[in-house]
DNA sequence: AGACAGATTTAGATCGATCTAATTTTTCGT
DNA sequence: ACGAAAAATTAGATCGATCTAAATCTGTCT
């Protein structure tokens, strides 16, 4: 409308003027400052300064005349000038290595859950997993004076990239992905446990010969995901089954391990997969095999992606909610905010199981393709709608619970 | 490195005393300024300030000393103290319904995609669909100074909330749904064209009785939709086939509509729904009374939600690519900052049919429980994959393609 | 050499808040 | 009523950049 019309001589200091009653669209022509309110009231700057931050020097009375005098101009914070003063802009920069990932908008959830409740405001980015956009956009978030970052590493993602992008000077909590060497705030999932919770899952059906499949070698999720299917054999003293890493963690990759292991002598009642995809293609292989996912062969998945409910037989798995993770991030962050100085802290959120068809425990196994409804072929998400009643726990294994 | 450890006497220019030596965590003991390069290249700090704008002004030679003495000091830039001074803040705020849809995340993604490119930054924030935290989070961002909103607005958001919120005097644009009465930018998908499509695409089958099902009567949503239904009907002069609206939009509700439809005599041999979950409903229904979808009946949804594609059979829907409407809504938005005071401008952004088998015209219909690969039960994802190449195209009906 | 245009550079005010170090006002004991 | 202590308020510097208007430094032309 007339956003370009200004309002005359504006701005005289000493004569606010009525700033719009009149005008619907009143369009910012010199936006209220605190000098207007102190003018408007009768006070100083200072003193006006001192109601915004809530300080109890103030007298209540002149504090309601201050009040009042915002609300009749209109008055909207800045807080840039003011962080140009304070530091601090209440301010965090959440950048993720990809923002489309379900799994993700859950994290981002989370953190904004958090932010808002202490009226902090992030900025999001997306580096797509490019290492040179995660560094620019790295560099963008301190230029517009962020109080600390969230950030969920691109793949390969040096330590040496961070410092240079000078995270290391900046208050910065790493999440679902570790940076080796990068001795910096870390919250994710744990896997360990995850894997150790199905296996014993399995080992509680009667399984006493199961295997695992997926993983690329030498690299630590691998590493960590044994370590918790170890754990859980070892404890029930049963031999650690075969277990088959692929070079890639896909569908036709698993299913190529689960061909090539059944192919083989004594091939083992259960498998434990690296996440649901190499579940899906593991548990193709057995189907081509003759052999039925659920009944024959349990078979547990990672991760619990969206087509893990829907999948005929469903998919037992495990996840940790990244919406707790996302909480304990923000959380984690604005506690180093506050104090700087303590040591990094590593929190693992632990995971939740999810029993379906898959591992043969959940209900009739044979009646998979009828429920109770008259859904006869039809994917009914009863799945995640089971799920959502059940609060996941937000505890952290390590770290207090803060606020 | 040396982030933490300053670098000695590091410019004490008026002398501001040593900000916080004892202090636990110096808290970046005096960040580079525009001063210290100024100091450090042996001249003025105006001079500083045009390299860092890239003015033509400055001498070849002096720039480059400035630019070694930036490298030098590790300066970055702080963005907060520039806005103050200049305005604009190469910021803006993204407020949205709820975050963890994922085609809100997709979105999201558009939306950064373009702000990224043009170096600027997004707040993030949710609403949940709750107004009265819209409206915080709308103020607190226009405290932090956004040059710019595209907000998503929560239900039942009321024109005159959004006035009250400022959101009058600050470029904004609305995006998916719209605000009655609220004269604003929008940006949303095109269901109209979407119904047109499928309703076109269905009577190229060969269909002439075609029924509509599903959506909320007397509200804009669908009577969009019907607009594109009955215009593609009429185009090929066939009858309006019979149109049920259902109360709320859910699978079962879409399940009795269709249950009730078919009670009668002389049912359609196609129907349109409002939506996917409808659609799925509707399916179940057709099920139920032993007609099968994609070979008896043809049935088709709207927006591709994740399931549609593993469905059995996979329906045939439309959907309006969520990252493209992400990017024209940045663009419109930075063009709106650009110049506040053109009139407000609408940007329909066409839809996507995707073909599968619930209309009878993908492939061998009867076969849908045998593909060519080996997957007899399995519900593959090939859907989304082959969708995936096919890069969308980002034409806008109104509006130049801007940049 | 002096004038003058054009190219560079700069001093100082400014953005709108906070912060420090007063100053002014009020309260209260004696 | 006086002075001291406490309460309330404030002037002015300050954060780190931009912006304006002026100053300085070229080089060219007469």
């Amino acid at each position: 409308m007339d956003l370009r019309k200004g309002k005359g001589a504006s701005a005289p200091a000493r004569a606010p003027g009525e700033t719009a009653p009149g005008g619907a669209a009143l369009p910012l022509a010199h936006r209220v400052t605190l000098n207007d309110i102190a003018a408007h009231a009768g006070v100083s700057r200072a003193t006006v300064s001192l109601v915004l931050r809530k300080s109890p020097l103030v007298k209540e009375d002149t504090r309601q005349r201050i009040d009042q005098a915002m609300a009749d101009l209109g008055y909207v914070y800045n807080r840039r000038a003011a962080n140009l003063r304070s530091g601090a802009s209440r301010t965090i920069g959440l950048v993720l290595c990809e923002i489309i990932t379900p799994n993700y908008s859950q994290f981002t959830a989370g953190i904004d859950d958090v932010l808002d409740a202490e009226s902090y405001v992030g900025f999001i980015t997306n580096t797509a997993e490019d290492a040179a956009r995660q560094k620019r956009v790295l560099v963008r978030m301190q230029e517009h004076g962020v109080d600390g970052i969230v950030l969920v590493p691109a793949e390969e993602t040096r330590a040496d990239a961070l410092e240079e992008a000078h995270c290391g000077g900046l208050p910065c909590v790493l999440a679902q992905r570790r940076v080796e060497g990068f001795p910096a705030d870390y919250v994710g999932p744990d896997y360990a446990a995850g894997m150790e919770l199905v296996t014993e899952h399995l080992i509680g059906l009667g399984h006493r010969h199961i295997g695992f499949i997926g993983g690329v070698r030498r690299i630590a999720p691998l590493s960590e995901r044994l370590r918790g299917f170890r754990k859980a054999l070892r404890r029930h003293k049963l031999k650690i089954g075969p277990i088959v890493p692929c070079p890639v963690l896909d569908r036709s990759s698993g299913y190529a391990a689960a061909r090539d292991l059944f192919a083989e002598e004594n091939p083992p009642t259960a498998l434990v997969c690296y996440n649901d995809i190499v579940a899906f293609g593991v548990m193709l292989a057995l189907i081509e095999r003759g052999l039925e996912p659920g009944r024959d062969v349990a078979v547990v998945g990672c991760d619990d992606v969206a087509e893990a409910g829907l999948h005929r037989p469903a998919l037992t798995t495990f996840t940790t909610d990244p919406r707790v993770v996302g909480r304990e991030a923000a959380k984690l962050l604005l506690r180093r905010i506050e104090n700087p100085s303590r040591p990094p802290e590593q929190i693992i959120v632990p995971p939740r199981l999810i029993i379906r068809q898959s591992c043969g425990s959940a209900g009739p196994a044979r009646a998979l393709a009828h429920t109770t409804r008259p859904a006869p072929a039809v994917a009914a998400t009863e799945a995640p709608k089971a799920r959502r009643p059940r609060r996941p726990s937000p505890h952290a294994l390590k770290g207090s619970a803060g606020t």
